[in-house]
DNA sequence: CCCGCGGACAGCACTGAGTACCCTGCGAGC
DNA sequence: GCTCGCAGGGTACTCAGTGCTGTCCGCGGG
């Protein structure tokens, strides 16, 4: 859209891509202090522009709707993401990398984890909020799926498998998150997330790569032998067998 | 169904849903009509109103907002998926079940398939649609999951399970109806997301009901031998060394 | 028969989000 | 000087959604 290489002419420091508007973080600042003190509902967007001190139609300038204001960094994170898998080669494993790219989401959280705790409150108990969060969570989770359906073109029920392995994927990050934001940001998210993934990726087969040393002594320790007969036997009735063998945990 | 239908309007009131009033039909259809001929944003609500010969604030008495209209049978549906699974007991194997749930929803898109293939184009190509349509969907989604959370509570990770194998259940039932939708409502819509649900229960290690002649002829057909040592390795290292020694269809 | 009651509906007025159009001021380049 | 581009301000409009008032019913009881 903006060809945007004429620099701003006032000679400033070359942020480039991305010269950042003090415009912007005015109105996110403005509108949620009122959001904070007053409810989300009821702010007006008048409210919010009367604060900041600029014209009702510089708002939506910046933020296409009022919901937007509450989300200002969720599309730079992903198109972050879709830049992520679009670079991607393929000699990563691809529940794997799906699971890397949820990570990015977290760590756009983590950034700022007194602002998350704030917006997950709001989006909590408003509505409107939660839906439109929803579509936000959608367009994340459509990029795995189709990320993951470009790596399995051509495998039996390709795209079953990459939309159902892109849900799983987003509903563990978000458990994880959640449960995080619902503790006010204290503790460890990584570790959080790093566990929910990783049962995401065991359900589909896939080893998450260890990612603390505990993790990788205990990869070591271990000492499996299976013996399967007749081969073409469906998986779900192989791990039947080895959940009742090994006594279901 | 159920519940009188040739009690007129007196005795119960606690039951909104229950009468058919015939306001609500003629809204449903004045609205499509419209929709179809001109697109859902170019026709506002009093362009249906007019249309369906009646006052505008009656139509907010029967939807609480535009895009309800479009979705006049989910409420119901989701309060039968609710009522289902609060009377499920502790007999059923719970996965099972939430993919029992899932197929109530099955039901109604095929109950109307002319209806459902008009809508799903509506909210594919108007953003506001797709928007709601994901709340609904979100709805769904928390209903099996809390079942599951019910079922799985006391189990370690019980919430992060019964988040992703909800998410995932619903992925694959909604994958399967999509693509019966894009093809206009032709080929068996049972089969697919029998199919789809197949692969999401065997995906967390749960046997699915055999719901064919040929599935149980399958079942019968196997003959599996699995030998683990090693008792507490994680099932992701054992399905790993199923997949090579399978040859990892 | 009349009266009161309550529910369904119409009509109106109002708020507030989002949009289209036009205005202004300001710096850059001719 | 001049104009062009452009970020921002301001005005007026559309339309979804809400609150309120009035009206027309069918109901019961005096």
């Amino acid at each position: 859209m903006s060809s945007s290489s004429a620099a701003p002419g006032r000679g400033e420091k070359a942020e480039a891509v991305a010269a950042k508007p003090p415009m912007r973080e005015a109105l996110v600042a403005a509108a949620f202090q009122l959001f904070l003190e007053r409810g989300y509902e009821q702010t007006t967007v008048d409210d919010i522009v009367a604060l900041a001190g600029v014209g009702r139609r510089s708002f939506f300038r910046y933020f296409p709707s009022k919901e937007d204001v509450v989300f200002p960094d969720h599309e730079r994170c992903l198109a972050d993401m879709t830049a992520f898998l679009g670079a991607s080669g393929e000699e990563h494993e691809p529940v794997q990398r799906v699971c890397d790219a949820a990570r990015l989401v977290l760590r756009m959280y983590a950034e700022n984890p007194t602002f998350s705790v704030q917006r997950y409150r709001l989006t909590k108990q408003v509505p409107g909020l939660r839906a439109y969060e929803l579509s936000v969570v959608w367009r994340y989770e459509r990029a795995l799926a189709e990320y993951l359906r470009r790596r399995f073109a051509g495998r039996r029920d390709g795209t079953l498998r990459a939309d159902v392995i892109a849900a799983a994927v987003v509903a563990a990050h978000n458990n994880a998150l959640r449960s995080w934001l619902r503790s006010d940001g204290q503790g460890d998210a990584t570790a959080a997330v790093d566990h929910a993934l990783g049962y995401a990726q065991s359900s589909f087969g896939v080893a998450p790569a260890p990612r603390s040393a505990d993790e990788a002594a205990d990869d070591q320790a271990e000492d499996v032998v299976v013996v399967v007969s007749r081969r073409g036997a469906p998986l779900w009735r192989v791990v039947q067998e080895i959940e009742t063998t090994l006594g279901r945990d």
